[in-house]
DNA sequence: AAAAATGTTCGCAAATATACGAACAATAAA
DNA sequence: TTTATTGTTCGTATATTTGCGAACATTTTT
């Protein structure tokens, strides 16, 4: 075979947080959570300079990626972060970061 | 105004990051050269499950975000993580990630 | 019941990303 | 000077991403 190998699971996973974090508006969006200044879309649509369509979108994303999740509180909608998927990624990149991060007996010095 | 606000700059910069984490073969390229097993483009190659022009294209993606570098030893190529922004990452990860995490008066519980 | 408020979904356009083989460039080895 | 080795770049195809307005669905309010 001409290509051995594959990816880890680990890999894997630590990829999907990181796409799902790889764009401002979605940054910004878990940043706002974060700050807990509210939770519903309506205020994160504030904050953002982006249509609501492309808002909920990133939403989307963020959700489908696992670090965050979405209820109905009629007529709004309450987004908060995934508390275990968030504690996941925090240690996969903990662990990512702290992976030596680089040697002395460094091939590049 | 409709949308007043933008992005902050470490946004971005994490942003940028994260995107550039976001497959899993530039992960794999990544823990490839945390480990040391290796600088050179071609036991990085062999490592990945895809061809080497894509390889080639995944490494130049990574250089341009910042996270590594690259030399020429011919007739090799050696790339390097970037330990400069290398740190930068790890520490814009590190405060992101401990940004409170959540709060105890969190909207979602 | 009608109107307002709040988000999601749809359809579309434009830009990026992903992947590959073939061609190319540069140095090293014969 | 050929030939081999090592990577990059080019051209192309396909898929995904990003963004928006309009239409739609739901619940509240009037």
């Amino acid at each position: 075979m001409e290509h051995p190998k594959s990816y880890t699971h680990k890999q894997e996973q630590l990829a999907r947080f990181a796409k799902a974090m790889g764009h401002p508006a979605r940054m910004a969006i878990l940043q706002f959570l974060l700050a807990q200044e509210s939770c519903y879309f309506g205020d994160i649509h504030e904050e953002l300079p982006i249509a609501k369509a492309t808002v909920s979108q990133h939403l989307k994303e963020l959700k489908e990626a696992g670090l965050i999740q979405g209820e109905i509180e009629a007529p709004k909608v309450r987004y908060c972060i995934n508390k275990e998927n968030w504690e996941l990624a925090r240690k996969l990149f903990a662990d990512f970061f702290s992976q030596t991060g680089y040697r002395k007996e460094n091939c590049c010095q």
